[in-house]
DNA sequence: GTGAAAGCGCTAACAG
DNA sequence: CTGTTAGCGCTTTCAC
């Protein structure tokens, strides 16, 4: 091409045999392409992308040399290119642990929200949530993707560098001490209410809680909701009633255990989520005790395998869709810089979910 | 700074106040804080990525005003200018349906095992298996990540676009009709053969099967593992006992149904999943027949929800943390050219987990 | 120890 | 319609 300069100085390309000096597994680039179709790598940019300023034909032709050659397109680079124009990537980010039914529920309405919006999403999963999120994949995050959806948020320094490099961000189901951010979640304490309510509307006077996570602030609002209503129908306040569940089996299992084992134990037991609420039913049927016959076992979220494994458990219902919906759409306003995103916090609604663990007490 | 060149033909920078025409929103570079340290851009670089050159207070000076700037390292660029040397990212992609339970199961072995490689991982979730993957992520994952495991291939084309661009790739339960890669995968065919043998020694002679996704090659062989062991007991086979449970409880339930309503229904199922399973005991126990009592069902995959959710289900071990392993270790193989890597296909073996969902049958 | 140069692969913005 | 120039933010030379 232009090689007729004055004679370059130091000999640039070890080996000017024929400008292929690209080692073999190298991904061809816009210049060997333009080169091959005999035209520069703006015009091959330009038909690659569809841009106009190429004649139909011509585009069609390096089109075909572009993808006999096998180019695609170096997204770095082209990130980087766009960076100045400030465009999109289309990406939206998520940090979350998927390995809980929850998750799978949340990440999934999450995937359905974003492809609705025409967009994408790239999940990161962190086995151990106290640990910080390493910082490559932080960095990745923060410059390839649009915005970051946080399903519960983990040690705080990584969100204040999200938060502080700009990168727009919402949570859903938020931790109690987190960054500030906008949210969104189910109503916890209303279903909590609706939930113990339930219980005691069935009869039940002897009502056990087995609590979530305390970090989570949804777990801090249905032991709220608990309380309260168990104060509101008169009933007595036992604080041996109240057990740790921490959202997870492994911990559910022994809190009932231990439950069961009180002098005067529960004839019913609202468990924090539906994970514990299975381990519960199980624990009780493993004692030779049967749900609902002898307790009554109510979950939260209404996972689908809630439905699925064996007869069906009755619990309170977590929009997922709608939350998934919401907080993409957040996201999306956040990004936009639309009045009052920053700040909101959304509660959507819950609904009691009738299954077939909870009865009246044996009398 | 070395402004006093000959008088530069166009103003560049529209406004060269104090050289900091940066949008507000932007995040420093480089040459932002090197500037406000007064020194080069390398300099900081050095200092930043605890390269030698840099004296020790200097450095700890630059990274006091980095910080303070809140500048972080913009991987994009970084990653542009390292691809001259061909150095790794140090994070692996997995392109995968994250919403079932047994995704969920690998994806957390996957997760795992990346991090004791030093590692980190991106997931790609689609909700839709039938759409290709949108040419953005798919870029994205291309030219950001070391390598990609694929849980559960979707179109073809995806992997031939992967494939084509040299990404090291391996899968994990992979499609029948897939790309060629190399994978890991449990070993269905024993397994099935196992679950069979474990009804037949119970006494069973009418045994179901519901098959799973017809595509996967998991659910072919598992099918192949019943029929052949049906024949080696020398059963009959009946081909009214096989029924499509798709892997999954929407499909599963309704071919429950068909199973129960037949003249001579069998007394034993082998779901092909632990979620058709569940999803079979469900279907059962709503038609007021009671498992194992009046038929067993056994499962396969042993996905945590089996052992919590009411009564243990037996089925068939998968060895999720050896698969994470093994395909983490394959691709780092592969990625390093190591002899063989190319082509191997680990099958790892499974286990018979007795619980509480096989008895003989009723006499 | 530090500074200047060039370039990773792409695109915006003009010039022809 | 096509070509040239400059530059995204960083790092790797190679001089000083």
């Amino acid at each position: 091409m232009s090689d007729d300069q004055t004679a370059s100085p130091p000999p640039k390309r070890p080996a000017p045999e024929n400008q292929r000096t690209r080692s073999p597994g190298a991904r061809p680039t816009l210049a060997d392409i333009a080169q091959a179709a005999g035209v520069t790598r703006m015009t091959v940019s330009n038909a690659l992308n569809g841009r106009d300023g190429v004649s139909a034909d011509l585009r069609e032709r390096i089109r075909t040399i572009a993808s006999e050659m096998g180019y695609v397109t170096n997204w770095v680079a082209k990130k980087l290119s766009d960076s100045r124009s400030g465009a999109e990537t289309g990406i939206i980010g998520v940090i979350a642990e998927i390995h809980t039914p929850f998750m799978g529920e949340v990440v999934s309405a999450l995937s359905s929200a974003v492809r609705d919006q025409g967009r994408d999403m790239l999940v990161y999963s962190l086995p151990d949530p106290a640990k910080n999120v390493p910082g490559n994949v932080l960095d990745l995050l923060l410059h390839a993707v649009d915005g970051v959806i946080a399903v519960i948020p983990r040690d705080t320094s990584d969100f204040h560098r999200l938060a502080t490099a700009g990168v727009p961000m919402v949570a859903v189901d938020r931790l109690n001490a987190s960054v500030e951010m906008p949210s969104v979640a189910a109503d916890s304490y209303g279903g909590a209410c609706c939930a113990t309510r339930h219980l005691i509307a069935l009869g039940h006077r002897k009502i056990a809680f087995l609590a979530g996570e305390t970090r989570r602030l949804s777990a801090q609002e249905r032991l709220r909701g608990y309380r309260d209503s168990l104060r509101a129908a008169g009933l007595l306040h036992r604080p041996e009633y109240e057990a740790d569940g921490g959202y997870e089996p492994q911990l559910a299992r022994p809190a009932t255990q231990a439950l069961l084992a009180l002098s005067d134990p529960p004839t019913a037991i609202f468990a924090g989520n539906d994970a514990s609420a299975l381990a519960a039913i199980a624990t009780i049927e493993e004692a030779g005790l049967s749900v609902p016959g002898d307790i009554s076992v109510i979950g939260f979220d209404d996972v689908s395998l809630a439905v699925q494994g064996g007869r069906g458990l009755t619990t309170i219902r977590q929009p997922f869709p709608e939350i998934g919906c919401a907080a993409v759409q957040l996201l999306l306003d956040l990004r936009e810089g639309r009045a009052g995103a920053a700040t909101r916090h959304l509660t959507l609604p819950v609904e009691l979910i009738e299954r077939a663990t909870t009865a009246p007490p044996r009398r």
